[in-house]
RNA sequence: GCACCCGUAGCUCAGCUGGAUAGAGCGUCGGCUUGCGGAGCCGAAGGCCAUAGGUUCAAAUCCUGUCGGGUGUACCA
């Protein structure tokens, strides 16, 4: 319709204009445009006369019952209850066929906890995945994480402290469950967090003990018990993570990215561009200028010769480049790296421009607890993964009685994934599990509610020839679904989808109120809408990776 | 200081590539529904869209200033 319209402009009054169909309020028709008010300018022509052409030229399209000219000249149009019925069962469009697209998000620190952040960008980035997935890209998952570096330190000399040296065989003693082996290493990273802040001897050898991991990497050492204590370690922290994952019930990542493993390649392409002037000598250190671009100095490899975050990251995109030479890179991560990474990704545009003009960085905002709740971590000031699910399950414990895991991870999963990303998140457990209102839960249990109707039908679903008043609302509502989560996944905003999805919801529910479904004269005919709604629903929650089971 | 992000109903948020009366959930008030799953449906109250200007036929949306909040700003990650 939108090329119909730009065709005929084109023709007929010689403009070239982008025609945008919109969906109008439902009193003004199924589609609507308002091509002739930016045409009239164009023209300088009435508006309203302009859109008694546009019009004219549509009312010929078969699919088309009625076209109107509106206020100042907007053209509204409603379909035939046929074309309708066509779109209602339409399937998103594949754009992104055939393409290679890499999502790096949850990004956690082996040897660390995972705190709330971690839990909000896994599950926005798995339903981001799963959007560009289904149009049609092969979408790489995968995970960036520090392996070396202070935090590590503080942990393996809490771990020393714990087995009384470097005593490799006594991790044997520390229980083999994955979460109990997690638990205790976060136990062994307060330890060493506090012994760095507080006794100075302990500093001094944590420091050392830092240099001592980076030189078991140089050295590629497995065998010293050293090196067994911090590979097994490493270890338990990958296993968990993968564990975590699957608990949560995303897609698991294809590949980790240690730090340990992109440092080699940062280091060796700043220094590489130092000599081509990208990068440049500051105090005895390598930066980059980003004044020259409106940007900030930062720092790639300090005056001491070791790569900072920065060298890490590039490292970490070239490697990227070199494994999967994607149409698409898509990185998640909080909004307090956002100029880092700008500065970051202007240096590579220097000597990789592709590889830049393909990524998309994504940024969200902190993660917080409704009510100012207090939280179960440690020292009271980060919010951790399990916090966020434990207050979930509590809330529904008290509100339901029974748990039910699926309706607990749809009820955070949707509370995360129904706001805009970018800013900070303010997730109330008390809502995000009620059965009413705008809620997983609530979609899930819609979705429930539908195939319960359907399974009690006794009639054959049949594709109605016409439509009633109340059934054409929710076909009209069934309609948008395709163009739903081709917007979110075109802009990667998974909440464009949980909007349509409860719209769709609050449709079928007026439907529903008015029209009797089973022992209905027209039992077959709404069946099918029924049916199609149902079918929508779980597909719309599966792309946001919700479950929708046929029970709840 | 400079840079970036944000400021929409009591609360949590949509709407932001400009378009028709600024929407939804929760909460409040009033109806309906007690044989398709506990849900829900209809209605009311509640907004100078932070603020002052500008651009435009048209601004919550674009531009500028101001106020308020957050983040970043050289050898941390």
């Amino acid at each position: 319709m939108n090329e119909v319209i730009a065709e005929y402009i084109q023709k007929r009054l010689g403009e070239d204009v982008q025609v945008q169909l919109t969906r109008p309020e439902p009193q003004f028709g199924d589609y609507s445009t308002n091509v002739a008010l930016q045409l009239a300018k164009m023209l300088a022509r009435n508006p309203r006369e302009i859109a008694e052409e546009v019009a004219a030229s549509l009312r010929e399209n078969p699919g088309v019952k009625e076209v109107t000219i509106a206020g100042p000249g907007f053209i509204n149009l409603w379909l035939h209850d046929d074309a309708l019925l066509e779109l209602a069962t339409r399937e998103p469009a594949r754009p992104l066929e055939g393409q290679n697209v890499v999502a790096e998000y949850s990004d956690p620190n082996p040897f660390k906890v995972l705190h709330a952040g971690h839990l909000y960008t896994t599950v926005m980035g798995d339903a981001i995945s799963r959007l560009v997935e289904a149009a049609g890209a092969t979408v790489h998952r995968v995970n960036f994480g520090g392996d070396v570096g202070r935090h590590v330190a503080m942990n393996m000399w809490a771990i020393l402290q714990a087995l009384g040296g470097e005593n490799p065989e006594k991790l044997n003693d520390v229980d083999e469950d994955l979460h109990a082996r997690a638990a205790w290493l976060s136990a062994r990273y307060v330890e060493g967090n506090s012994a760095f802040e507080t006794d100075d001897s302990a500093k001094e050898a944590i420091l050392e003990l830092n240099k001592r991991v980076y030189q078991l990497h140089a050295d590629d050492d497995h065998d010293s018990a050293f090196a067994q204590i911090y590979w097994t370690c490493r270890q338990w922290s990958y296993d968990y993570f993968d564990l975590f994952y699957k608990e949560l019930q995303v897609k698991p990542f294809e590949k980790y990215y240690p730090e340990s493993v992109t440092t080699p390649t940062g280091v060796e392409t700043v220094q590489r561009e130092l000599e081509n002037g990208i990068y440049q000598t500051s105090d005895g250190a390598v930066v980059f200028k980003g004044e020259d671009y409106g940007l900030h100095t930062r720092v790639f490899i300090n005056s001491e010769g070791l790569p900072t975050y920065e060298a890490k990251d590039v490292g970490l995109i070239m490697q990227k480049w070199r494994d999967y030479h994607f149409d698409q890179s898509i990185i998640i991560t909080g909004n307090d790296i956002e100029q880092y990474m700008k500065v970051v990704q202007k240096s590579i545009e220097q000597f990789e421009p592709e590889l830049v003009a393909r990524s998309t960085h994504l940024t969200h905002g902190n993660l917080k607890l409704a009510g100012g709740k207090k939280m179960s971590s440690r020292k009271g000031t980060v919010l951790l993964a399990l916090d966020v699910l434990g207050a979930a399950r509590e809330a529904q414990a008290e509100q339901h009685g029974e748990h039910n895991e699926d309706a607990v991870l749809g009820a955070v999963k949707y509370a995360f994934l129904q706001n805009r990303i970018g800013g900070d998140i303010v997730y109330n457990p008390e809502t995000s599990v009620s059965l009413t209102g705008n809620s997983g839960p609530y979609l899930q249990y819609a979705h429930a509610r539908a195939c319960s109707i359907v399974a009690k039908a006794s009639k054959e679903a049949t594709k109605p020839t016409m439509l009633q008043e109340t059934e054409r609302a929710l076909a009209v509502k069934l309609g948008e679904y395709a163009e739903a989560v081709e917007t979110a996944t075109k802009n990667l905003m998974p909440h464009l989808l949980c909007n349509y999805l409860y719209e769709l919801a609050q449709s079928f529910n007026r439907f529903y109120e008015s029209s009797r479904i089973i022992d209905d004269e027209r039992e077959a005919e709404r069946l099918y809408l029924a049916v199609r709604y149902r079918d929508v629903l779980a597909e719309g929650l599966g792309l946001l990776g919700i479950a929708a089971p046929e029970k709840l």
